[in-house]
DNA sequence: TCCGTCACG
DNA sequence: ACGTACGTGACGGAT
């Protein structure tokens, strides 16, 4: 390796390289201020393996200064007729030259020059002054500047793939010398930089001719010697524009430059200006491979262990307001270990391992002090797991995660460093980053356990007032203030209430599916003549579509596609398909419900105790875990017959649920405003019928038939996903065309929908965001993309989300609403479930009569829609029974 | 850890 | 031409 080596890159030309490699992602990759990143990103990738590669000595990335240079005043034409740099690319040219600085590589621009011109005079210098140089670019005109010691690399797969040019690759591949390069394109000409070269003659025959007279001068000393008259006579006609091409072509080796090689050494990076700088990028990736200790960059922090001196300073000083975490050891607050804790008061920061410290009266009583606000990060896991202690929480103020979440449902963790990164607060590390990940996971030692804990408290203190003026901003504040953050501790004491189930009923359930299990098997192994994992797609795959050479219908990524739709077709035709069908469903219920549900069963109290996911949809809707319980079994008699085991927790009560009726479409002929669409739910009508009538021309509901009732169904389904008329064929079995002309009567009689439709996808364009009834805000940055799937995708969404959100906005009132009316009119009921239409209670029987009417009450009067919301309920000993 | 599949609204 | 219905979680198998 040469002593000097010296590292040029065309700056331009990567830039452009990155971000066309990368144009599919380009709206994934933006940092939290919206700026798109995906050039930068990939700038970065290709600097990381070239410096890795050449290890420079020096090095300097060249930039085009303008738009004119020394080529277009000889040819006004010169690079015109490019399309406008999008303004997704504009934007990262001021980054990219920032993060080089930050990368100690030093940047050069020319006045009416362009970046190739730079480099071909450094490296010219570079030859003589005994440089080793690399180039770097993806434009092939470059490798005229290959010599023994230049070496042209063009990136051209992607970004990171790089073929390397030197005098002997161009030989080898062209057949000629790398100056010739010049030559070869004034003849054929460049279609990017828009200049034609001569007429009829592209790459082959262009090189044909410079392999034969070596220079354009030289085949016009000797244009008798050319073959072929047509050939000749442009050559006649086209010489001018070949001798000005080639002035076009020939990168100028001694351009006016004001730097000298000396002064380019490569200083690496200045890793506090890059940390800076990958962290407003948010490039975590890059951050990670810096390989540094991130606490060492940040500031000390003071904190205290907690004994009996410093809690007589804290009962002496009784604060308004702390900052509290709880240090649990894993996910599942029901059950997982604790492993410390830490408080903030009055600017001290005390914190322990000892978990009984937290029910020291000094501790415990600020704690349950319902005049002492709290701040913390992640208030439900906090309330159920102080419950665990005998602690009752009292006076949240700011949840982090639950406002982080609200501001933004995108890039938003359950780990408060990575919440705080994201709101541009750095002085916390992430539990990954200081416990370790998966196997490797493990509780530090106490100091730096401790440190974590105290820069917990610092960043929800930090961020306190930033999250709130943001919410404020957002009109929000009464969505965190009235729903979301009172409704934290009502699903606390859903998830601490839990649901009985009959661990009996289920080992009956699952000793009889086995059985039928081993049935259904040894029929399909005496079917297929061999056996196999049926559970296995690809092996399953195998037997039925190449042994048995069944007809293949659809593939799938990875094989060939195995899905209900698919085996339903080939069911009626081929017995052991439907003996497939009954499998699957049969050991689906087997391992999910029956064997799944009997792990999460609570040896002491026989409850499931799930947790109720708050700050995860995008929508607004809760989700479910540890055990799922929004998605039991309801729609096969077979699954359906697993709610038998949730039975109430006392003897003689009994399981009632209510459930909004059409909740989504009520929503829609709301927001919407459509007067046909309200009309129908106002009278009541079956809204299934209804449209039926209308989009079949029909004069009375009475003559809509069960099919064509249910084809308007599917079609009203459609209607709230954001439709198009190839997914309506697809879910429905229909034509597309019918397909197409339904949605199109539709909107001819829903005309206000149609507009609905129209408009919310313009506000998302236009805002970024779409909005529900309570001003839950969901951000579409793909809704401008150019990838029609990404894009299509976006506007579904921007249709979609304000109806299903607004409909988990008024299951959430009704669910604040029904605690209190619960608790006013003293009944014993408890409210254990939500299922996103349906609340789900267990009760004394007695109190059946009084829920039939208060339930549907409050349920159907949360909130005021522009049509009724209609409430059924039922009731029952257990799950299954209700009726 | 990802994928295909399937359970729910 | 493009190639999608919206929102979730859990399981077993393949990688």
């Amino acid at each position: 390796m040469a002593e000097k080596r010296l590292l040029l890159i065309d700056g331009n030309s990567i830039i452009y390289k990155a971000f066309y490699a990368l144009i599919k992602q380009v709206e994934r990759f933006t940092n939290n201020k919206g700026v798109h990143t995906s050039a930068i990103y990939g700038f970065n990738n290709m600097l990381d393996i070239m410096l890795d590669k050449v290890n420079p000595t020096h090095a300097l990335v060249a930039f085009d200064a303008g738009k004119t240079t020394f080529r277009t005043k000889m040819y006004s034409g010169y690079k015109s007729g490019r399309h406008k740099t999008p303004d997704e690319l504009l934007e990262q040219f001021k980054y990219v030259k920032q993060m080089l600085d930050a990368r100690g590589i030093k940047t050069y621009e020319l006045d009416n020059y362009e970046a190739d011109d730079i480099i071909g005079t450094l490296s010219k210098k570079a030859d003589e002054a005994g440089f080793e140089t690399t180039v770097v670019t993806g434009d092939n005109d470059l490798t005229q500047l290959c010599s023994d010691k230049t070496t042209v690399s063009i990136s051209n797969r992607g970004v990171s793939g790089v073929t390397h040019y030197d005098t002997d690759y161009v030989k080898e591949t062209m057949g000629i010398k790398p100056s010739q390069i010049i030559d070869w394109k004034s003849l054929k000409g460049d279609a990017s930089d828009n200049y034609p070269g001569v007429q009829g003659v592209g790459d082959k025959t262009s090189l044909k001719l410079i392999k034969q007279f070596d220079s354009v001068e030289n085949l016009y000393n000797h244009l008798d010697e050319v073959s072929g008259k047509k050939l000749k006579e442009h050559l006649i006609d086209d010489k001018e524009e070949a001798f000005l091409d080639k002035k076009l072509a020939r990168i100028d080796r001694d351009a006016p430059i004001e730097i000298e090689l000396d002064n380019l050494n490569y200083l690496g990076d200045d890793r506090d200006k890059l940390v800076n700088f990958y962290r407003e990028m948010n490039f975590r990736k890059f951050l990670s491979q810096m390989d540094f200790d991130e606490s060492e960059s940040m500031k000390k922090i003071k904190y205290s262990e907690i004994n009996n001196d410093n809690l007589k300073v804290i009962s002496d000083n009784v604060p308004s307001e702390v900052t509290f975490y709880l240090g649990i050891d894993g996910e599942n607050y029901h059950i997982d270990p604790f492993i410390g804790f830490a408080i903030r008061i009055n600017e001290s920061i005390y914190v322990s391992d000892n978990i009984d410290m937290l029910n020291r009266p000094e501790i415990k009583g600020i704690l349950e002090n319902d005049k002492i606000t709290k701040n913390l990060f992640d208030a439900k896991r906090t309330y159920v797991g102080l419950n665990r202690l005998g602690i009752s929480l009292k006076n949240v103020r700011l949840d982090l995660l639950l406002a982080s979440y609200l501001l933004n449902t995108n890039d938003n963790s359950n780990d408060l460093g990575k919440v705080a990164n994201e709101h541009d607060y750095f002085e916390v590390q992430s539990d990954d980053d200081v416990y370790g990940k998966g196997a490797k996971r493990k509780i530090p030692s106490e100091d730096k356990l401790f440190e974590h804990f105290a820069r917990k408290l610092m960043a929800i203190n930090s961020l306190k007032d930033k999250l709130f003026s943001e919410l404020k901003d957002n009109n929000q504040l009464d969505l965190y203030n009235n729903v979301e953050l009172p409704l934290t501790f009502v699903l606390s004491r859903m998830e601490i209430a839990g649901i009985v189930v009959d661990s009996d009923v289920l080992k009956e359930m699952s000793s009889k599916l086995t059985e039928r299990l081993n049935e259904i098997q040894q029929k399909i192994y005496n079917e297929a003549g061999t056996e196999f994992n049926i559970a296995s797609p690809k092996q399953l795959g195998e037997i039925l579509f190449e042994k048995l050479h069944l007809p293949i219908l659809k593939k799938t990524k990875t094989g060939y596609s195995t899905a209900v739709d698919v085996l339903e077709k080939l069911a009626p035709d081929y017995p052991i398909v439907q003996s497939v069908l009954d499998y699957r469903q049969i050991n689906k219920i087997l391992s999910t419900y029956v064997e799944g549900l009997l792990k999460d069963i609570h040896p002491n109290d026989h409850k499931v105790h799930t947790r109720y996911l708050q700050t995860l949809t995008q929508t607004g809707r809760l989700s479910s875990v540890d055990p799922n319980l929004q998605n039991i079994p309801v729609r096969t008699e077979e699954g359906r017959k697993i709610r038998q085991a949730f039975v109430p927790s006392h003897k003689d009560w009994e399981i009632f649920s209510s459930d909004y009726s059409q909740i989504e479409l009520r929503v829609l002929a709301s927001i919407s405003n459509d007067k046909n669409m309200q009309d129908e739910f106002i009278h009541n009508d079956d809204i299934h019928a209804s449209t039926a009538r209308r989009i079949f021309g029909l004069s009375n509901n009475s003559e809509v038939t069960p099919e064509l009732r249910r084809q308007a169904k599917a079609v009203n389904f459609g209607i709230v996903y954001g439709i198009s008329d190839f997914g309506l064929a697809r879910n429905t079995g229909i034509s597309r065309s019918d397909a197409k002309k339904f949605i199109e009567k539709y909107f001819n009689e829903y005309p206000s929908v149609k507009n609905y439709m129209d408009n919310i996808v313009q506000k998302a364009k236009n805002n970024g965001y779409v909005e529900t009834i309570l001003n839950r805000r969901r951000y579409l940055p793909d809704i401008n993309s150019r990838n029609f799937h990404q894009r299509s995708f976006a506007a579904r969404t921007a249709m979609n989300s304000p109806i299903q959100g607004s409909a988990a906005d008024i299951i959430k009132i009704a669910m604040l609403k029904m605690e209190k009316a619960l608790k006013d009119n003293h009944l014993k009921a408890k409210m254990l479930l939500q299922v996103h239409d349906e609340l789900i209670f267990e009760a004394p029987k007695e109190e059946i009569k009084t829920l039939s009417k208060l339930v549907p009450k409050v349920m159907d009067s949360a909130v005021k829609l522009q049509v009724p919301l209609n409430v059924k309920s039922h009731y029952g000993s257990n799950w299954y029974n209700i009726k």
